[in-house]
DNA sequence: CTGTTAGCGCATTCAC
DNA sequence: GTGAATGCGCTAACAG
C-alpha cells in the first residue's frame, strides 16, 4: 500500500494525497475522499521515503557513557520525555565508557542518520573533537561544559566549594575520593571546588588524603579503608559521587567508625542510592531530569531556528544534609 | 557527495561501489580505489536510501515502562550490548508507566519504522493487544510471559516460592508488600509463589499482613509501617523488589527494630540499592542484563531466520543471602 | 567480476 | 486547488 495506490482509489494525483499529509491544500471534498481511502486501508506513509526525500529523520541520537548510572538514566529521562512530547525519536547509543564506542556512533550519527546528537561526554579526545567538527548535524553537549558547542551542565565547581565550606565549620581533617581528572566535570571541579573552599578556610589537605577510584561503590569502600589507614585522623571524607560514599559508609560501618560523629560524609548527585543507607549521605542534589530535559529544549530550538547559537546553559544545585554530617 | 560521485572519482560504476558496501563482489584493485576514494571524502553512504530501497531499517524499537529502575536499566544494557555488536541500534521508547505511551509507539513502529520490537510490557489491555496483532514486525515480549509471543522472562513463581520456603524456617509471623497484580510477573507470581510456599510449609499468613504499593522506596516504608501497627507480632517480611525492602529497613531502623533479629526482610533483584544498606538486603538474583541480551539475541534470531518460533525463554534465578535475614 | 537499467515511496517544483 | 514530471541515493536484477 503505497502513495500511488491510495491516490487512484481516492480518485486524486499522488500529488494531493501528499499535500493531505503535509501543507494540507486540499479542498474539502477531496480530503474527506482520501480520509475515507486511509481509514479503509490503513494506510501509513513510508517513512523511510519521507526521510529520503526530505532529508530529516525526526531522530535524536543520544550518546551516554553508562545506562546503569541514576544521574544518567535520570537525564535521559529528561530528554525522552521532551522529544516524545514534540514527535521526536531517541536513538540511544550506550558506550560502556569505551571511547571508541563513542567515536563509532559519532561517525554513525554524522551522515543525517539523525537530526540532531545530544551528547553525554566524559573524556573529550582529539579525535572526538575532529568529528565532531565533521558532523553535519547539530549537537548539544550534556553534563560537560565544552567550547564551540551548546552545552548544559552542572555547575560542579561551585556545587563542590559551598558544599566543602560547609564542611569546614564541622571538620578538620579532610580526605577527598574523587575520580579521574580526565572527567573535567566529575573529575576536576568537583576536586577543584573542594580544595580551593578548604584552603580559603584555612584547613590544609594533604597530597595523600586526596585520592582517586572508579564510578563505582567499591571504590568508595577500597578508598576509604586506603585513607584510614594512613590517616587515622581523618574526620570529614568528601566523595565525587553518591555511589562512592556509600561504599565509604560500608567500611565505616564495618569498622564501627561512627557516621557522622567520628567521620562525616558528603557526596554529590543526591540519589536514591545516598539516601536509603543510614545514615542518609548529605549530597549536592543536581537538577539532572532538568538537564536533560533542557539539553532537549536546547536541541529542537537549535532544529527549528536553524542555527546553533551556542548557548551554554549552567544549571543551579542544592545542598541536602542528611544524617552523614555533623551540625 | 553520494555514490555517483564516488564512483565517478573511483572510475567505476555507481553499482561497483554498492558492492563495496555490501557483498564485496569487487576486484582488489577497484576496491583500493574505491577506498581511497572513500577516506579522502570520508564518504559515508545514505542510511535514509538504503532503507528506502531495502526495507530494512537496522533499527529495534525498545519499549519500557521506566528508565528509572535499576531491573530496567540492566536489561535496557544488555539489549544494547548485543544489537551494537550485531550492527543495529536501539530506538528507545520510555512510556513512563503509560499505557496510552505504550500504544503510540507500538502504533509508531507498526509500519517498517524498525524492523523488530522489544517490548518490555507490565499490564496488557486489549487494545495492546490488538495492536501487537496488526504489527508487521517481529516482536519479543520481555519480563512478562505472554501467549503467542516469543519472550524472555524470570521465573518469578519459583524464585518466591524457593525464597519463601528458605524463610519458613526462620521465621513464623510473616507479612507481604507486593505490587499491583495488574502486573502478573513481579505483582502476581511473586505474591502466588511466597503464599504457596507458605501455604506448604504450614505457615498461615493472615489477608491483612498482605498489602500493595507502588514500586517506589517510600511505599516500603509506609506499607511496614501499616503492617507493624497492626500486627506487631511480624518477625519475617518479603518485599516484591529490593526498592521496596529497602523502604522497610528505613522505618525498622527508625523504630530501632534490629534486622535481622526481630523483623527479617527479603527484597527481589539483588540490586544495587539492597546492597549498599546496612544490612544488605538478602535479595533474589535475577540476570536482569543477561535476560536483556537473551531478548535482542531471539529477536535477531527471529530476523535472520524470518520466522518467529515463539520461544519462550525463562530465565534462571539465585537466592543471595545477605544480612537481613537470620541463619 | 562489472556496468546498465529500473525502481523503492515520497515531496516538490512547475504549469495549468 | 490540482496533476504531471522529476529526483532524493541507493540496491538488485540482468546481461555481459
Amino acid at each position: 500500500m503505497n502513495i500511488n495506490e491510495i491516490a487512484k482509489l481516492a480518485g486524486v494525483s499522488r500529488a494531493t494525497v501528499s499535500r493531505y499529509f503535509n501543507d494540507g491544500y486540499v479542498s474539502a471534498e477531496k480530503k474527506e475522499a482520501i480520509r475515507q481511502v486511509i481509514e479503509q486501508t490503513g494506510y501509513e506513509p513510508s517513512m523511510q521515503a519521507r526521510n529520503l526525500r526530505t532529508n530529516v529523520t525526526r531522530l535524536i541520537g543520544v550518546i551516554i557513557p553508562r545506562i546503569q548510572s541514576e544521574a544518567v538514566n535520570r537525564m535521559v529521562a529528561g530528554i525522552s520525555e521532551i522529544l516524545s512530547a514534540d514527535g521526536y525519536q531517541l536513538l540511544l547509543a550506550n558506550t560502556q565508557n569505551k571511547p571508541k564506542e563513542e567515536l563509532k556512533y559519532l561517525r554513525l550519527f554524522r551522515k543525517n542518520q539523525v537530526d540532531g546528537i545530544i551528547f553525554m561526554g566524559t573524556i573529550f579526545s582529539k579525535e572526538h573533537i575532529k568529528l565532531m567538527k565533521e558532523l553535519d548535524v547539530p549537537i548539544v553537549i550534556i553534563a560537560q561544559e565544552f567550547d564551540n558547542y551548546s552545552c548544559v551542565y552542572q555547575d560542579d565547581y561551585h556545587a563542590a566549594y559551598d558544599a566543602a565550606r560547609m564542611l569546614a565549620k564541622t571538620g578538620s581533617h579532610f580526605g577527598y575520593i574523587g575520580v579521574t581528572e580526565k572527567d573535567k566535570a566529575v573529575g576536576q571541579s568537583r576536586k577543584k571546588g573542594t580544595l580551593d573552599a578548604l584552603k580559603e578556610n584555612g584547613i590544609k589537605i594533604a597530597k595523600k588524603d586526596i585520592c582517586e577510584t572508579q564510578f563505582r561503590v567499591d571504590g568508595g569502600y577500597e578508598k576509604t579503608q586506603y585513607l584510614l589507614e594512613q590517616s587515622p585522623n581523618i574526620d570529614t571524607i568528601i566523595c565525587a559521587t553518591d555511589g562512592i560514599a556509600a561504599g565509604a559508609l560500608r567500611y565505616l560501618h564495618e569498622k564501627n567508625i561512627s557516621v557522622p560523629d567520628q567521620v562525616q560524609l558528603l557526596g554529590f548527585g543526591d540519589t536514591e542510592l545516598g539516601s536509603v543507607v543510614t545514615p542518609a549521605i548529605t549530597s549536592v542534589h543536581f537538577h539532572y531530569k532538568t538537564t536533560g530535559m533542557e539539553s532537549a529544549k536546547l536541541l529542537l530550538e537549535i532544529l527549528q531556528s536553524g542555527n546553533d547559537m551556542q548557548k551554554k546553559i549552567k544549571m543551579g544545585y542544592q545542598i541536602i544534609e542528611k544524617g552523614s554530617t555533623r551540625k
